[in-house]
DNA sequence: CACTCCGCATGACAAATGTCAGAGGCCTGA
DNA sequence: TCAGGCCTCTGACATTTGTCATGCGGAGTG
């Protein structure tokens, strides 16, 4: 039996190496490939793959947001996504989102053949190394609007925007960022950005 | 005559993905493989290959500085650089260390065999697209010491902190910070650390 | 030589930010 | 029902920034 594969990366390079490296298995055949995360979607729905291998970082669209959709349109294709940078975050945001695989690109290609079957045959497998990473990294100890505050703090805004942006008072702006800021051990609200963003809580 | 390769990614599942498919161009051969910087080097030492194709970030060394190290070893090893963000102050940097290519991976592994060819023939290549938005990006306007405070600020830190580093009177940073903030046409130093970081000045 | 940059500094002022205390409203779980 | 958490706000304060004027010495230039 052939698992049949959509690939997407924005990497041409990536993609044709991967795609040529996963057709030497012969149970696997790539049956689409995709740049973008919009092009992605239409090639799943053209093609109706069993196994959707994403790229976390895409234009358009990311593996999650595409694995979302996915998830509603056609239930029967799993979700593989592949990342470079494994940040804590994307990996619990990616499970909720339904996704059965998460591994990072520095696995072998043997090792994500695997995987894919694994996957395939509808058990998860997440890398034991980023699992690990998300586990340590724990839960986000901020509240839904100390989250939102501080994303919007993230492009380094004054807070006059800020607080327009999230229809706040400045002066509770000021408060959620310094709870934030306090919560996160930093020393002031961009630290705490950078923080909050390696930990995935934002 | 064939092109002794040696390739440098961190990503496993990319580099012997690449390896695959530029093993079946037959003029091309990769004779070795590294994961990180110092291995690069350590792999070039040993194999003297023709044409060292670099990922850019890698742990350890990043790309140009293995180029920078590679030049004066074996200068007659030709240097390749592929990148995934195609950043224009890298660009600069990496023609400065002599590299003779520049490439992002959007590039088809068609499109990169030829380009290893055209720059094992002694010429260069560099993306036009990557080019372009170098030129476009034009000079730091910022002066030495603009970019240096810049950088130490890159991190959040607070002004104390940045002038200790940097040796200098906290009026002193102030100063240049604000310069640097008012030549980029930035709100503060933090928006201008980004725009810095985006046009590769820092 | 005078002029002009640049690096480096100081001091002073205005604006933005961080920190606290307090206070009312809403919702939830015991 | 009541305690406790979160959301929201205000006001006041200390601290950190951003901005500006100004000064001095060195390097390079006409």
């Amino acid at each position: 039996m052939t698992v049949r594969l959509l690939l997407a990366d924005d990497e041409h390079l990536i993609r044709g190496a991967l795609a040529a490296l996963l057709s030497l298995e012969e149970d696997l055949v790539v049956v689409a490939e995709a740049a973008s995360g919009p092009e992605a979607l239409a090639m799943a729905r053209a093609h109706e793959p069993d196994v959707a291998v994403l790229d976390l970082q895409m234009p358009g669209a990311d593996g999650v947001k595409v694995a979302t959709s996915l998830r509603a349109e056609l239930p029967g294709c799993r979700v593989l996504i592949v990342t470079s940078h494994g940040r804590p975050g994307h990996l619990k945001r990616a499970l909720e989102a339904g996704v059965r695989g998460f591994v990072p690109k520095t696995v072998s290609a043997q090792k994500l053949a695997e995987i894919i079957r694994t996957v395939h045959a509808g058990n998860r497998y997440v890398d034991p190394e980023l699992a690990a990473d998300a586990i340590s990294a724990g839960d986000s100890p901020l509240t839904a609007r100390e989250a939102e505050v501080l994303e919007l703090a993230a492009d380094g805004a004054p807070v006059a925007e800020i607080a327009e942006r999230a229809a706040l008072s400045q002066g509770t702006v000021r408060n959620y960022l310094s709870s934030a800021v306090s919560k996160l051990g930093a020393e002031n609200r961009h630290t705490a950005v950078r923080l909050a963003r390696e930990r995935g809580w934002v």
